[in-house]
DNA sequence: GTCTATAAAGCGATAGAC
DNA sequence: GTCTATCGCTTTATAGAC
């Protein structure tokens, strides 16, 4: 349904783009407003607490797309190997088109750990969880989830997004044996 | 030797503390001269760069020490197991008493990457090539590198240095099998 | 809901005395 | 080599008109 104004949801959109590409220090007002295409009073209309106010908006976004995408598939009904891949493949797909950043790692690493610790704990925790539900094995869970996130640092270190993809298959084949 | 007046090198290593703490954009100067005790005259007169010349010394410090204590080790003579339990003695050590934080991977994940990009694909290619030397296994080395970088987040991210420690020992494991 | 103007504070960086 | 003072700019945030 299109809209002339515009929309909390499209803001957090925008925002995560922003939070992604620029870190929460470096996301400045004038990034914010740029990317967003909305002005100061918008913004702070939507989210009257601020900077802080819209990073946890964005985390709370992310945090429910992985919870319906991918925490949920892994604890459904079916086969352990099929739950296993729609994660793989959800995973991949997602980090792909949004620069291979894991928001809740980039904020993890850096002086708003704090801040934002409870949602960031969450976020892993639950991801740990139901791949131990799926795999029998919280060792392995860990293993993946590590391994994961790993690649995405390795893949923009080295600038190759291929590195993701492919540490990402191997990880999944692991386990498949 | 003791010496009153500061030296470059000493610096460097309390700049490390900052940048772990705060990330680039968020190591303001006062932080700076809050945790290295100089003031901005001092620091100015040792980095005429400012802060990206501050960043850059350490980076360069850290990925010296890599070289000599890591990357150098895997691919000396000996038997390779006990090259890579020195690796991983010393990733662990390192990494343990610096806040579970990887400089390298903080820089790779904000917007000060192309900065930077140069030294932190450098640091990760070395780190790679050195453990394929001791592997024989490009994949691993990668798979490696991945774990433990994701250890840290995952770490940091649960705040519990534990499973960075647990997830490296079971990564060593299975290096040797 | 969006805009402009503006405030108050913090930023990186520089100059010059010592 | 270290200090203080300061510059010019950007920052987050607010106020008030529309």
């Amino acid at each position: 349904m299109a809209r002339v104004q515009a929309d909390r949801a499209d803001a957090v959109l925008a925002l995560a783009t922003t939070f992604r590409l620029h870190g929460y220090e470096g996301a400045s007002l004038t990034a914010i407003t740029a990317q967003t295409g909305l002005g100061k009073g918008s913004l702070y209309h939507f989210f009257p607490g601020g900077k802080e106010d819209m990073a946890r908006a964005v985390l709370d976004e992310v945090g429910d797309w992985f919870r319906r995408e991918v925490y949920g598939p892994l604890r459904a009904d079916g086969p352990a190997d099929q739950r296993l891949a729609a994660m793989f493949t959800a995973v991949e797909t997602y980090f792909a088109s949004r620069h291979l950043v894991c928001l809740f790692a980039a904020f993890a690493l850096g002086q708003e750990r704090d801040r934002f610790a409870e949602v960031i704990t969450a976020y892993f925790s639950e991801w740990l969880d139901a791949l131990e539900a799926a795999t029998g094995d919280r060792e392995l869970a860990a293993d993946t989830v590590a391994t994961l996130q790993g690649a995405l640092i390795l893949a923009r270190a080295l600038n190759d997004p291929a590195v993701f993809h492919a540490t990402a298959a191997r990880a999944h084949e692991r386990l498949r044996s």
